[in-house]
DNA sequence: CGTTCGGTTGATTAGAATCAACTAATGTGG
DNA sequence: CCACATTAGTTGATTCTAATCAACCGAACG
């Protein structure tokens, strides 16, 4: 297999990308697309396993995380990041990684601090993913501090698949989640073992599997009930909007 | 005790606003001071215990606190408010709740909306806070992800000290810090005899205390070493302003 | 002056980490 | 194309951390 063959490159112009729906750039209308030109810094490819360096940037294809070593070596993911995400890597102690290849596109900081000084739609748009953001850790807070290991791993799936639903990816039964179990235990306070063995039993009982960069949901009400799923929308308080999440 | 003791009543002009150089509208140059009357929708004096049901407020005396019930009835603590800092009520799961008598400024959400429209600072300002309590979140996750008990109890009184100091409260060496045990507890994930447990062994080997209400920091050192504290400032990424934090 | 709330302590149990193999894929170079 | 190496996933045994259960104490309060 080429060394690149699972690169996707980005078309040329912001019109016709398939991913700006559910970005921050949604709010411009088509017709205005033009003017974000500038605030574009060029695009990358990253190789699954690439550290990301860049400072702000929008998913275009594959998976990104977010994480932090702990003093004794461990890791913590914080956040996985899909394509239409907006990801900024901050200069603290958090590490942006490519989770799959991944292609991006980088924005300006200072171009698009200053669109969005002359463009208040684009700043909420901006809001609105920072307030998802946010309440996406509170969900995963409440993850780590209340749910056993199969509620946390239960609770995970369903959020993935509800990202990925609406931003137009698998269907109500499955999705494309490349993740390594690592993954998992990483993001949820477990070890690999045990996220292996809740994995298992949600296997076992007939109510999900995740095998070869696939999440199946075998049994959905099953899954909610283990997630202690609220079903809430996320919307953020200046979000009016109902667009990806 | 009248009923109304401790009730801190607002100064009438946002001009004496104690808090304001560590909120939102601390961007606001003094002499412009006037333009935000019309933002303030009210204010309100509440009891400890009280939930808190307005929208959008600034915390002006006392403290708060965000949380969400688990479906086995249990509660986990997602944020704790300071004076000057921003809270939404959003309508989903979260609750907030006066962990102290309180008062705060209430704000109409449209007409903030509508300044930040055409107040650029102002905007930032807000999506500053955003970022913030989006990097707290990442902390506490990491905490409640891969810290022990002693550790997350440590980091978190960290964090709060921090966050004191940086508004003006507290000194060096303390602060005040009016959470019961079932607080630390519901933030950090633990059962409160294990909270209570984690801090008995802070107490015993001279490392902190936190008695009726008072944090007292004995060994600093020893406390950022069980933390795992990185230190870390959490500047957003537009943000270049060293504010509270 | 009894009640309640917050805090403390001990005994027991449960859930998850760790340690230790081992298997199944994936991938690579000869 | 195969042999070997590496990574990902699986399983079992053991240890440990924290939850649970059960009292009990002390201070504040009404």
């Amino acid at each position: 297999m080429s060394r690149n063959a699972n690169l996707t490159p980005l078309p040329g112009s912001c019109a016709a990308c398939t991913v700006r729906p559910f970005a921050l750039f949604r709010v411009i209308p088509q017709a205005r697309v033009g003017e974000i030109a500038r605030i574009r810094s060029g695009v990358r490819l990253v190789r699954a396993g690439d550290a990301i360096m860049d400072g702000v940037f929008t998913m275009y294809a594959g998976w990104a995380f977010t994480w932090t070593a702990t003093n004794d070596g461990r890791r913590q993911v914080l956040d996985f990041h899909l394509p239409g995400d907006l990801v900024e890597r901050t200069e603290d102690a958090a590490e942006v990684e490519a989770l799959t290849d991944a292609s991006f596109c980088i924005l300006s900081k200072e171009r698009l601090c200053a669109f969005m000084g002359h463009d208040p739609g684009l700043a909420l748009s901006y809001v609105e993913g920072l307030t998802r953001d946010r309440a996406r850790m509170r969900e995963r807070l409440t993850s780590l501090g209340r749910r056993d290991a199969a509620g946390r791993v239960a609770h995970l799936l369903l959020e993935l698949h509800g990202r990925l639903l609406r931003r137009g990816g698998g269907d109500p039964r499955g999705a494309a989640v490349p993740l390594k179990q690592a993954h998992l235990a990483d993001a949820l306070g477990l070890s690999v073992e045990h996220a292996n063995r809740a994995l298992a039993a949600l296997r076992k009982d007939g109510v999900a599997t995740l095998h070869k960069g696939r999440l199946e949901i075998l049994n959905r009400k099953a899954l909610e009930e283990l997630a202690g799923w609220g079903g809430g929308t996320q919307g953020g308080m200046l979000a009016p909007t109902t667009l990806a999440g």
